[in-house]
DNA sequence: CGCCAGGCCGTGT
DNA sequence: ACACGGCATGGC
């Protein structure tokens, strides 16, 4: 029974590797660069993100440094592209001072706290989700989390994983038990921590690079 | 033109 | 605990 979840989700991902490749994920240069973009993202087009991103990067913002010496209005122009500029300018700001309050705005402090207490301390944020808290826990920090996004849960629910499960609906489930039966079943093959945050990160990744093309095949 | 994109939050039941 | 509206831009 929970063999046959791991065998599905283990063919799955067989499956989308052989379809795309490697990703080589987040496509970011800096820890920075990724959590920025995971604020960005929120709801809205990866395409309006780099032009929100870029802008950043030409303005030498796209930093902790950047960030402090500016307004909330100068930043909200420059995230203007990414839609909800309003909000996501405050929440960016939100961040940065945490880092400086709380951890010496030494960012890398932040990151190496333990998985579970960096998570935890993420989610207090404002504007930091359960989403937007492990995409930095995996990408930025390297610690092995799985990533529940739209995406994941229309490819579970199509691919009809876990559908033998009662009740366990992919689409309708609560977020942490769909990360944490997909956790189980990881941890059932390995439980070496560096095996498993290569195995979500690239999972995560195949999984958007699978539901952006079928969104590009669907239009 | 309308719909939606790698969510999150406040409010109401 | 869950449902729903608001947040905003740009591409198709």
């Amino acid at each position: 029974m929970t063999e046959n979840h791991r065998e599905r989700l283990r063919q799955l991902y067989q499956r989308l590797h052989a379809s795309y490749g490697e990703q080589r994920w987040w496509p970011a240069e800096t820890p920075f660069e990724m959590i920025v973009g995971a604020y960005l993202t929120q709801n809205t087009s990866w395409r309006n993100v780099e032009q929100a991103l870029a802008n950043l990067r030409a303005a030498g913002r796209l930093s902790l440094a950047g960030m402090r010496g500016l307004s909330v209005e100068e930043l909200e122009s420059l995230v203007r592209p990414s839609g909800f500029f309003r909000q996501k300018a405050a929440r960016l700001k939100a961040f940065a001072t945490l880092v400086d309050a709380r951890f010496a705005g030494e960012l890398a402090m932040l990151l190496s706290l333990p998985k579970m207490q960096l998570r935890e301390t993420l989610l207090a944020l404002p504007g930091v989700g359960r989403e937007t808290a492990d995409s930095i826990v995996l990408y930025a920090a390297h610690q092995p989390i799985f990533i529940v996004d739209l995406y994941t849960r229309r490819l579970f629910a199509r691919e009809r994983v876990f559908c033998r499960v009662r009740g366990f609906d992919p689409l309708l489930v609560a977020y942490d038990d769909l990360r944490l039966r997909v956790e189980q079943a990881f941890e059932e093959a390995t439980q070496d921590e560096a095996e498993l945050t290569r195995i979500y990160n690239q999972f995560h990744a195949l999984i958007v690079a699978d539901g952006k093309q079928r969104r590009r095949a669907n239009s």
